[in-house]
DNA sequence: TAGTGGTCTAGACCACGAC
DNA sequence: TCGTGGTCTAGACCACTAA
């Protein structure tokens, strides 16, 4: 990376800068190492750092560096591949599921998950769950369910907690499950989803939508939130083999 | 949208900014609507244009505005929802598929594709696609395929072009198909996908990456680069129950 | 306390699209 | 030609982490 001048191009500055940096990453530096901080790293490519910044970002986002405050950039490692919509007829909180129940509350959900609950203005149970892989969060999720779809809930006891989670879950087995509907987005991290990723608020995240449809009706509707600079999601027919396919360094 | 004054709050200034203009656009603007300027909208705000394009930036990643150099920022519609990995069972070019061919060369393939088709340094065929909906771009794709998986080719006429891609796909039907390996992941748009896809280069994508399983083997792998701000991504199984997604906004 | 990345400013010029 | 968003600069200060 000792490179130092940069031609007069018509292409941006910080798009040469990225792919600069990009092979340098590939052949200087391991998985884990710091790198020089923005200030250096800008002066020695001769560009202001609010240039070198938007090169960095690229590259965060295609989830080749790692930036924390008040520690520095670090070479990440490859994205993890982390299975969605693999247990296809199972609901969630079915044996062998990946999600750690964290909380459930009673409240009035937005607007959106209203309309597909059909449950007007009337509160649902919200749970909050969490997914983690090799020790680190990958995922937040807030799992909606119609009061209606769990009706023998009343007599359970804790109001809420995690307990009242796996109690509301333990309760939505006992409904058929027809099938489920999976979609997945680009969204930015709210603030309460970002804390519990280690995020900032407004990362990039890929967001997973998953309806789960009893009775001709949604019964559940799971909103799931990925960290997209760490996971690559996969789905459909668990094969064998994993590969690690670059987004972006894939050109000739 | 009359509001100029941002208090002084802990949270970034980007931040409130991107709320304000959210629900702004909820309230008082129409989708394919164009909004004030940057510089007017900055000068509304009292910040500076660096900070409210901050703002519009995370909300144009969320879809919710789009803009355009030279013309300005409008109102997006809401996300279209594309099916992938739909066609569970069925090799790219099987009757149904969404796709359209555009070319077919033969090139030694990336060296992350290479390992994947087990070819090594030989060149495979190379099968550039597209798909729309709704006469938009929404995707471009990049399909390999192992020259050894399409060995009767040989024979056929065309050396490049759509009639060699048509040509590709139909010798590959030939194959038994055991399965398939998706992945979905958050990446940026090469300059070529970009320009397909009527954006931007680095313009946040969905790179859907298909292992098509013949014989034990890869024998074609599928990466799919989709419009992050413009789709939804649907898989999975709908159960039988074919349910249209409301148009309502997700929450945030 | 020192050093990092995150936010913000007030300018400037450029590339592109529409007129 | 004019107005738009895209790029870039050279600073400043803040929030956070670790020593």
């Amino acid at each position: 990376m000792g490179t130092t001048q940069l031609e007069t191009v018509p292409e941006p500055k910080y798009w040469h800068l990225k792919t600069v940096l990009s092979e340098a990453l590939d052949s200087e530096f391991t998985v884990g190492e710091i790198l020089p901080n923005e200030r250096d790293l800008a002066a020695r490519f001769g560009v202001a750092r609010a240039t070198l910044r938007q090169a960095l970002e690229q590259l965060e986002l295609e989830g080749r560096l790692q930036r924390r405050r008040g520690v520095g950039t670090t070479v990440a490692p490859p994205r993890v591949g982390v299975a969605v919509g693999a247990e296809q007829h199972a609901w969630p909180g079915a044996a062998g599921d990946v999600w750690q129940p964290v909380d459930c509350t009673l409240e009035v959900p937005p607007a959106a998950v209203a309309a597909a609950l059909e449950t007007g203005e009337q509160p649902v149970h919200t749970v909050r769950r969490s997914r983690t892989t090799h020790g680190q969060p990958v995922a937040a999720e807030l799992l909606y369910i119609a009061a209606s779809s769990v009706p023998e809930l009343s007599a359970i006891d804790a109001p809420s907690g995690a307990a009242r989670a796996r109690a509301v879950l333990r309760e939505l087995q006992r409904l058929e499950l027809e099938g489920q509907e999976n979609a997945v987005e680009l969204g930015s991290a709210r603030a309460d989803d970002a804390k519990e990723l280690d995020r900032l608020p407004g990362a990039p995240v890929l967001v997973v939508t998953t309806r789960y449809i009893s009775d001709g009706h949604t019964a559940a509707l799971s909103v799931a939130t990925y960290r997209a600079d760490t996971c690559r999601l996969t789905f459909g027919d668990p094969g064998g083999v994993e590969i690690h396919h670059d987004p972006e360094r894939r050109a000739s």
